[in-house]
DNA sequence: ATGAAAGCGCTAACAT
DNA sequence: ATGTTAGCGCTTTCAT
């Protein structure tokens, strides 16, 4: 059982008082001011060390309005992708001293909007990976500055990266299909439908079948849950529908290495019984056997353009001024195609 | 070239000066308080939401003294150990809506230490994973609150989440002799050894060697980058001393993994001619191939139990009054052993 | 080298 | 339903 005490707050003055000399003076001291006694710096930091003294960062926020703190919400932090993009915000955020507090939505409706409302009153811009168009348009309403990670499709108005799935699905696709691959299935992310967010990935997906003639149908779309297991599961259920697939283009490499599993697990041969392209290029997707083909993105540089972005809104520039990044993807082939 | 207007902030005051109404008021509206005419609020919503006015967190958590900030110091990101903390950190930070900022330092002295100056101003408290006693006696200094992640040997006046490696390092290890393997290696965490920090997880193994009779000494421990490259190119170096090696200890999952791939690339079939035993059970450890045997740690209930001892120092406990709470690993027994 | 006064932007408590 | 008065804890400016 904690031991509730109220325990008020130690202050300056407190210091002030016990040290007898002003509060200025101790504020000198603390702050490593010049024009000050070296032996009366000594007594009060011993003193304030003694006493448990610690500034309050809102007064002090306060008055020097120099601290700058950056909203960074995420999807899932258990998806290698966000700790990826992670690395490289925080990288560009240590560089401009700026503190980084971190929120993960699930991608779901409700804490997406929610957090919203959180970042708005906590920091001063933020960084933000959001399906749902409506939180979006919440953070633009609270005059809330946010760069978006994955911006293709959402609102013009809200500065982003984008990452050029366009080009990148082209050709990863292209590259199936000049392997002679036709019945190629996609497992897509169920998040992403569920908030009827843009989805490149489906709409070149579905375009080049077109284009291709590709014996395929939205019948050859299965949703995936956004983790190993979700595309585990989702291939054994496209597995019973299409048992003669030949390729899968996965909205991911998580779930591309699910259901790569599956697929071996059942005892196919990849890629030759069943290839499969990756999407995003996880660190980890070089680990599995075989080693997965994915459409590399490059996720540190993204979250570093993303707080340039975020660090123009912070000099004052508007929305529509600061112009959107574009990472493109990379395709990595590897053994699973 | 980001234009650097030095657009003054947006007080309440500006937005009750443009409604014509008092600075109260506004404050009422913004903050949903039921004693306001609903028009008057529509109207100065409205007007704020035009101007763009955003209140000020600090001036906002000066008075109302309910924010708590919560520091996470974690080594790397790209390790996804720090993921998994993470994600129990943030669910339990979530449960409790406190703000989590995420501060990375590489286990370097340097930046630990610059990093405990940073939280020690910007945080309420603070759950970290430091590898340099300094850098917690710093922290220590300043009266910044503080639970360490690993707290195992470090200065024990400050509260913290031991794992057990004690238990589980002589279990894992146990069942690597019950196999019959006599020629055991460790890879050490370079790191680590750069700190000189304590190391349950390497003595245990040096006492067990010693008990059980082996025949191995401090040459059979290779110090490695905690990174699969680094496990693998110390796995390298390891069977330039000694190529007869039939069982790898590793510091943990990543190092086992690189140290693993090295084996397999040398033609080395695993487990029969080596075997490898890693240490904290990444989910990535059961994709590769052959899957590993690990020390699995439960790291969101790590982040979770730490989260839940800092509750206790924000409720105004003492240090020495927040018992420390345990993690003890668990044998998996995988494919690698 | 030190102190006094002013004020950062907001909300709580008390008027009206 | 709205306005007024006091701070919250600190740093800045200006005295001394």
């Amino acid at each position: 059982m904690p031991t509730t005490r109220k325990t008020r707050r130690i202050t300056i003055d407190d210091v002030a008082r016990a040290t007898g000399v002003s509060r200025q003076t101790v504020s000198r001291a603390i702050n490593n001011k010049t024009e000050i006694d070296p032996e009366t710096r000594q007594r009060i930091l011993e003193a304030a060390r003694l006493m448990g003294y610690r500034p309050s960062r809102f007064a002090r926020g306060l008055v020097r309005q120099d601290v700058t703190t950056l909203g960074l919400v995420i999807a899932d932090v258990l998806n290698p992708f966000f700790p990826e993009v992670t690395a490289g915000v925080l990288k560009a955020a240590e560089r401009r001293e700026w503190q980084v507090v971190v929120y993960n939505t699930g991608s779901q409706r409700r804490k997406e909007l929610a957090v919203v409302d959180m970042i708005a009153e906590q920091v001063d811009v933020c960084v933000a990976f959001l399906l749902h168009a409506e939180a979006i348009n919440r953070a633009v309403d609270m005059s809330m500055p946010i760069v978006l990670l994955d911006k293709d499709g959402m609102n013009p108005s809200v500065p982003g990266v984008r990452i050029d799935f366009d080009a990148g699905v082209r050709e990863g696709l292209g590259h199936l299909i000049d392997r002679g691959h036709r019945r190629i299935a996609m497992l897509d992310d169920e998040a992403r439908i569920s908030a009827a967010a843009p989805n490149p990935r489906r709409e070149v997906y579905l375009e080049l079948a077109s284009r291709h003639g590709l014996p395929v149908d939205e019948s050859w779309i299965e949703p995936a849950a956004n983790s190993v297991a979700g595309g585990a599961a989702a291939m054994e259920r496209l597995l019973e529908v299409h048992p003669d697939v030949t390729a899968v283009f996965a909205y991911n490499d998580l779930i591309a290495i699910g259901a790569q599993r599956t697929a071996v697990r059942r005892g196919l041969r990849v890629p030759d019984d069943c290839a499969f392209l990756g999407c995003d290029g996880l660190s980890l997707s070089e680990l599995v056997e075989p080693p997965l083909t994915t459409l590399h993105i490059d996720k540190p540089r993204l979250g570093e353009l993303a707080v340039e972005q975020a660090a123009q809104l912070v000099a004052g520039a508007e929305p529509h001024e600061v112009p959107d990044s574009v990472v493109r993807p990379e395709l990595l082939l590897r053994g699973s195609t």
